[in-house]
RNA sequence: GGAGAGAUGGCCGAGUGGCUUAAGGCGCACGCUUGGAAAGCGUGUGUACGUUAACAGCGUACCGUGGGUUCGAAUCCCACUCUCUCCGCCA
């Protein structure tokens, strides 16, 4: 969400980057509803000073035991104005916050201006493509040969979209989450374990309600979703609240797993643990002030790639054009791995920049040192995806015989052992 | 799942229709006092929206949330949410 008296005073500017993100939105309509809100407020706002004069007077009246139905019958009318004009400006106000739920945020100078992801920047690039003697393998044949993935039982359990893991893969499924954890702890993000369902004013803080309910999956018998993202119950935590502002910045990291229900992506990327129903992650958060979110934002990043360089996973980091970012950055990196099996870069994080965009439908506040209250800016990223990683390093760590190597920072985390081999 | 009790400012807590622009206390800020501090005394102390050059004034709203009754609601009525206690069930 973005103030009213930005989009007032810059409707140009935001006319252009609703252009650039190639958004449909009628603007024109909040802009005639909000003037409509504000002359309607100052005339109910004058009915109502009048009625609380008159009251007072009325009471005066009363505690004189003089006469005062005259007074009263005047109010009345007054009264029937104000319902009347109060119920106009309940229906205006439904309308201005659907349409203003509706509004992405503006996308910082900084992002390529373009339609779709071709016109996303590389910005570096990390490590180099591993080399191989023979032909790399995708991950779905490594893992069934190794018989740590299971698709066709998962399909049976549940469906398609959803994955079994078994014997060593599930327990390197469970050291990767430990490693995240201890990588985001060690750089001062505080672990969190949040609920992992919630509630509709939680998606609609962190921008997933009202515009994208497709994509998620909600309990039937009450206002209750799967979370899509830790991200949803970490920003919550500070729902409502004024921080002070020496307590920023504040990091978390918490690992959960997320439910997308992947409306609208069938026949994209149906084989192998790509693309999920259920996966698992480790999320970092951030709440910063607004002067220091953009240096927070690239250090976010950096923490994010620091774990792909320890597990030595080659990568590169590209920014998202303003056609390719989601609804509520200001600016997208991710962090895209390269997947020997599949010879192609996969997003693997994506770190994110919102601003105040989420601050202000959370309503999550601080108190500067002089006493004034703000918006703060929330900020988060992947850190990182336990399938996704797991996808890396099966295909990247592969060799000849089909066994897959065990990068040496997991190690301590599987029992030293080094490597999965075909039984 | 059943029964009961609650929800008032940063915190505690009074308040059952108009003298409440929410008493009183604690905390906090500033001032007086002091060699300095404590104590004491005094003053101040929320948020949002509207108006505005203004974070100055003025106005409106807010006592869990949403409706209703009334000239007028923290106070009366209805629904809901959450919290606590006890019972049942359960990892």
């Amino acid at each position: 969400m973005l103030s009213r008296e930005y989009l007032r005073e810059h409707a140009d500017d935001y006319r252009v980057a609703l252009k650039n993100r190639g958004a449909k939105v009628d603007f024109d309509r909040f802009l005639a509803i909000d003037a409509d809100r504000r002359t309607t407020i100052s005339r109910v706002e004058a009915l109502k000073n009048q009625r609380n004069v008159a009251s007072q007077e009325i009471a005066t009246l009363k505690k004189n035991k003089q006469d005062a139905s005259a007074q009263i019958d005047a109010m009345k009318r007054v009264g029937d104005e104000i319902r009347a004009l109060d119920e106009r400006l309940t229906a205006i106000e439904e309308e201005l916050q659907a349409l203003e739920l509706g509004l992405p945020n503006a996308p910082h100078e900084s992002v390529p201006v373009g339609a779709d992801e071709t016109a996303n920047r590389v910005e570096r690039t990390w490590g180099e493509k591993p080399k191989f003697d023979f032909t790399p393998k995708p991950h779905w044949d490594i893992g069934e040969a190794l018989g740590i993935l299971d698709f066709d039982r998962a399909a049976k359990i549940s469906g398609a979209r959803f994955s079994l893991i078994l014997g060593a893969g599930a327990r390197l499924n469970r050291a990767l989450i430990d490693f995240f954890l201890d990588q985001n702890t060690e750089r001062g993000y505080k672990e969190v374990v949040p609920p992992y369902i919630v509630n509709a004013d939680s998606l609609r803080a962190t921008g997933q309600l009202p515009k994208f309910e497709e994509d998620l999956f909600k309990l039937t018998d009450r206002d209750f979703y799967l979370i899509p993202t830790a991200e949803v119950p970490v920003t919550n935590i500070h729902r409502d609240e004024i921080l002070d502002a020496s307590s920023l910045p504040r990091f978390y990291t918490a690992y959960s797993p997320c439910f997308r229900s992947e409306a609208g992506s069938y026949g994209k990327d149906t084989r192998g643990l790509i693309r999920q129903h259920q996966f698992e992650k480790v999320e970092i958060v951030k709440f910063t002030t607004p002067e220091n979110s953009w240096p927070e934002h690239e250090r976010m990043t950096a923490d994010a790639e620091s774990i792909l360089k320890e597990l030595g996973l080659h990568y590169r980091v590209v920014t998202l054009s303003t056609g390719d970012m989601g609804f509520g950055s200001a600016k997208t990196y991710d962090i895209e791995v390269w997947l020997a099996g599949q010879n192609t870069y996969r997003e693997i994080a994506s770190s994110t920049n919102f601003t105040d965009f989420q601050a202000r439908r959370a309503n999550i506040r601080y108190r500067t040192a002089d006493k004034k209250i703000a918006f703060v800016h929330t900020l988060n990223s992947s850190a990182l995806p336990v399938g996704r990683t797991l996808v890396a390093i099966l295909e990247n760590f592969q060799d000849a015989e089909g066994s897959v190597h065990i990068p040496p920072a997991l190690q301590p985390y599987m029992k030293g052992l080094t490597r999965i081999s075909a039984p």
